[in-house]
DNA sequence: AACTATTTATAAGA
DNA sequence: TTCTTATAAATAGTT
């Protein structure tokens, strides 16, 4: 988003690849933080660059706790489906 | 990030942080979905709202055996802990 | 929900 | 990987 506009196509060269992913990655979580703080939200991202390590963050700290909710909710009708999340 | 700084603190007034909480989920799901197609990562993001419903995003479409992949990887090392993630 | 003045994130380069 | 800076993008407040 600066010197330039990016195709949002997959990135073919693995050294450019690598510092976008830093880059956005570090953004995305800032992005999270600052929600869960400003809305009072908990949210739990995982990120797998693919043949990467794992990154995660849970921003109340209980990503255990957090997936047995999201199983309990499977099947209940969530969310509102003209946006763009897939509700399980 | 517009006509004035938002203070980084949970915002009081229900109205104003349910706007809040609308448009940054909008802004990050799109971001999430950018990182993915970019840098070829699959990327899972669930979000509570607190007393609302259940949003999430799947960018590969599979949060269960993302979920199975998650556990499996719990009590290994993973991830640079000079980062802001958890990794558990 | 739409509109913009601004803030913020970030692409490219060092 | 970190820093800088010009620019693209997100968004806070308003309509």
């Amino acid at each position: 988003m600066a010197r330039g506009k990016v195709q949002m196509r997959r990135i073919e060269n693995p050294v450019h690849r690598q510092v976008m992913f830093c880059k956005r990655r570090a953004g995305i979580l800032k992005e999270v933080k600052e929600l869960s703080v400003l809305c009072d939200a908990d949210i739990d991202i995982i990120i797998f660059p693919t043949h990467e390590k794992l990154y995660e963050l849970a921003t109340n700290g209980a990503m255990h706790d957090l997936i047995d909710t999201y199983r309990k909710s499977c099947g209940e009708t969530v969310g509102d489906m003209s946006q763009p999340q897939v509700c399980i």
